[in-house]
DNA sequence: GTTGAGCGTT
């Protein structure tokens, strides 16, 4: 099974592929996802990362709080899309 | 060439 987290705080250089290498030093990471403005391309400085399930509060413990590009990211269990 | 609390684009 997997969990979805939600990543905030993130530097507006930061993309999917980025947020992936930068959670993956806590474990494996199944899938990330940098929203994206489409009207400018740019981020909107927060995204989701879906981890197993098992292992989502290491993901919390370890990303949130962590220094990124100088920027504490904010990490925590997202929200049910559909809610 | 900018901005900074939040919860998901095509």
């Amino acid at each position: 099974m997997t969990k979805t987290l939600y990543v905030g705080n993130l530097p507006w250089k930061i993309r999917s592929e980025q947020l992936q290498e930068i959670a993956s030093e806590f474990g494996e990471v199944l899938g990330a996802r940098v929203i994206i403005e489409r009207d400018s391309g740019r981020s909107k400085g927060y995204g989701f990362i879906e981890v197993r399930d098992e292992d989502a509060e290491k993901f919390v413990a370890g990303l949130n709080g962590k220094k990124v590009e100088g920027r504490e990211l904010v990490v925590s269990e997202a929200r049910e899309r559909n809610g």
